[in-house]
RNA sequence: GGAGGGAUGGCCGAGCGGUCGAAGGCGACGGUCUUGAAAACCGUUAGGUGAAAGCCUCGGGGGUUCGAAUCCCUCUCCCUCCGCCA
């Protein structure tokens, strides 16, 4: 959510940065409807305090016994207060479609990002190791997982549908290894707390972070209990401090929390995405920070930085890449992807995006901090960023370490969790 | 799932439908005293919106009323008991 007093305030800046994002946005339209509704609230604010008043007179009426007196007060009051009730309903009207449309409107992007609805033009920030080269060719993951019976996607459609995965033997072990492997490096290297949050969120959870209204569609929703699966761990964690008034001396708070996250991914398919590229459920290791809005940015590097240690760590080529105006998140005023190197397409799939989303999901969720003792309370920064997810890893695992006899090496970090150094063909 | 009880400021806790945005206590902050500290005493101490006056907020929403923290309806959450269950 944007700040409507700085709309306000700034509305040539609004118009031109939110353009950059949002080609439809017009400033004008919310800031019709703001006149509109300030005229209203001072008429309606000014019977209002007639009402106090006369309420504050009919008490000491009464109080001294003119009921007389105090009668007449309360007849005059009653065309006072149905002018009230009227100038509410139509002041509720109008806030309502105000409301609509700001909570609608996406976060303002950050100077440093490239201004462009294409996709195409994100900027290539920095790349870890070259590509792996092959003396034979490589083969896609579903066939090297199958040859060493990790995956069984038939049965898991039987349990549930196409694309939910079933991962089996050692591709069990190797998914649960992965998330051992972030989840103890995020604890002990980059120092973030473990939260092992409810996977389930309710619409105010959704709201905060964004998901509501606009991803309505993209998530699953248990209507009997009205609750909504966790798409990202980040819709939890933002929840964390919903409604509350953080410390300043706290921030900057660093979470990390582990679930799995479930997409409907409605449209989506394609022979590309075969396999474990894009699922319904996958599994995720997120980190999500509370900070002031002075070392935001400084954070979000950090973030970024942070996941990167653990692509190293497993030793895979990877690319960051500082995403354009128009492919970001509506929550976002800044994101970085690190996108990793998938041999048998050739090309590079993102594992994790890192987002600022400065105060768009706070003043949603109005989540503040007290900067100083006597300080008024301000609204967080809140950041994200995937530390990974396992699926896309692992296809990129399997097709990087493969050998030409079908097995596939087991990186050095993850062969204790795993309990072996090599996958061999059954 | 059934039956009952509750939700008030950072925390605890009062509050006959009428000067209640809310007593009192604790905590925190400032001061007096002290070499310093503690104790004692004095004072300050919710948030939102607004340039301000003001308006709004006693779990959320709705209603009754001239007027609601207080009455009614509804939802959510918490506690106790019963049932079921990993």
């Amino acid at each position: 959510m944007l700040d409507l007093k700085a709309i306000r305030e700034r509305p040539q800046e609004f118009e031109k940065r939110l353009k950059s994002r949002d080609p439809h946005f017009s400033v004008n339209v919310v800031l019709g409807l703001d006149g509109r509704r300030r005229d209203l609230l001072q008429d309606v604010e000014k019977l209002k305090h007639q009402r106090n008043q006369a309420s504050d007179e009919i008490a000491k009426l009464k109080s001294q016994k003119k009921d007389q007196e105090a009668q007449q007060r309360i007849q005059e009051m009653k065309a006072i207060s149905d002018r009230i009730k009227s100038l509410d309903a139509e002041l509720g009207h109008i806030e309502t479609e105000l409301n609509d449309l700001l909570v609608r409107l996406p976060n303002l992007p950050h100077e440093s990002v490239p201004v462009s609805m294409n996709k195409a033009d994100k900027r290539l920030v920095r790349e870890f190791k070259a590509k792996p080269k092959f003396d034979f060719k490589p083969r896609h993951h579903l066939e090297v997982g199958e040859a060493l019976g990790l995956l069984d996607f038939t049965r898991g459609a039987r349990i549930a549908g196409a694309r939910f995965p079933l991962y089996k033997g050692w591709g069990a072990r190797l998914e649960l290894g992965m998330i051992q492997f972030f989840w103890d490096f995020h604890f002990t290297e980059t120092g973030y707390v473990p939260i092992l949050p409810p996977y389930l969120g309710n619409s105010q959870s959704m709201f905060a972070a964004a998901q509501l209204p606009k991803f309505k569609d993209d998530v699953y929703y248990i209507e009997k209990d009205d609750l909504y699966l966790n798409p990202t761990a980040e819709t939890l964690l933002c929840n964390l401090h919903r409604d509350e008034i953080l410390d300043g001396a706290d921030l900057p708070l660093k979470y990390m929390g582990f679930t799995a996250c479930f997409r409907r991914e409605a449209g989506a398919a394609g022979e590309e995405e075969r396999g474990l590229i894009r699922m319904h459920q996958f599994n995720k290791v997120e980190l999500f920070k509370f900070t002031d809005p002075e070392s935001s940015f400084e954070e979000l590097e950090g973030v970024v930085h942070d996941a990167e240690k653990v692509l190293q760590a497993l030793d895979l080529h990877y690319q960051v890449q500082l995403l354009p105006t128009g492919d970001m998140a509506g929550q976002s005023a800044k994101t970085y992807d690190l996108e990793v190197w998938i041999p048998s397409q050739n090309r590079y799939y993102e594992v994790s995006s890192c987002s600022n989303c400065t105060d768009y999901q706070a003043r949603r969720g109005n989540i503040r901090f007290r900067p100083g003792t006597d300080a008024k309370p301000e609204f967080v920064h809140t950041l994200n960023g995937s530390g990974l997810a396992t699926s896309r890893i692992m296809v990129a695992i399997l097709e990087t370490n493969q050998q030409s006899d079908g097995s596939v090496v087991v990186p050095e970090v993850l062969r204790k969790y795993v309990g072996t150094d090599l996958l061999r063909p059954k």
